[in-house]
DNA sequence: ACTCATGATGTAGACAATCTACGTCATATG
DNA sequence: CATATGACGTAGATTGTCTACATCATGAGT
């Protein structure tokens, strides 16, 4: 069914800023990344698996993170993701990718009168 | 040349929404469209129109907005846009779309502390 | 024992929107 | 009469997200 979804499609182009900016606090794994970024949108941004790894992945290959598999006591696995120095140096440029976009798209929308 | 352009790909998601708005004002043919959003985002937003033509199609197909041809004394032919009903009522859905995204990205970009 | 929820990772394929790079036609300018 | 500019347009590549599926382990319920 869901012919008629809502269609979210809402992260366009944010993802990997937000990413990044979610692992200045320190290494995480996926799962733990997408819910941060829920919990502090206050669920109004919402990761799909199939938007995640990928995101990651190109993330790993661009080398603005790198990974580590990590096992607990219980035999758990999860692969742990911290911030490289060229990703930190990329967060600033998504940051200021994201703060020039906010800034037109707002001058469009109510035009200085 | 220019392999490793700078790539804009700004505007993914905001583009049907700077159309909408800028047609408030009335009715206007693409190129201007172009130009009046390119004018008051002080040229951040730049609209190809290999993004532009299609855009405007979509929005037409989709019943936003309307359409007609115009031919001035001179012969000079251009495709005059209306805002429709329904597309007033999307504006308003795309615009606070669009406000919602900004808060609950700049909520994970600068977290309440 | 068995099932089911949940936490964690992942892939395949569909889909949509933008961009680059073309191309047309008419008018105006030098 | 060539070139710039204004206006419209399309084809194809690229990219990123989504839906839907799949795996494997643990923990809880019955």
């Amino acid at each position: 069914m869901t012919p008629a979804s809502p269609r979210n499609q809402l992260l366009y182009g944010t993802l990997d800023l937000l990413i990044l900016r979610t692992l200045v606090y320190g290494p995480a794994h996926g799962h733990a990344i997408a819910g941060h970024i829920q919990r502090v949108s206050e669920d109004a941004l919402r990761i799909e698996t199939g938007s995640l790894y990928p995101a990651l992945h190109r993330l790993e290959a661009r080398g603005w993170i790198a990974a580590k598999w990590k096992t607990s006591d219980k035999g758990k696995r999860a692969r742990y993701y911290r911030l490289t120095r060229t990703g930190r140096r990329q967060l600033v440029v998504e940051q200021s990718r994201w703060q020039q976009l906010s800034v037109a798209v707002t001058r469009v929308l109510r035009p200085a009168d």
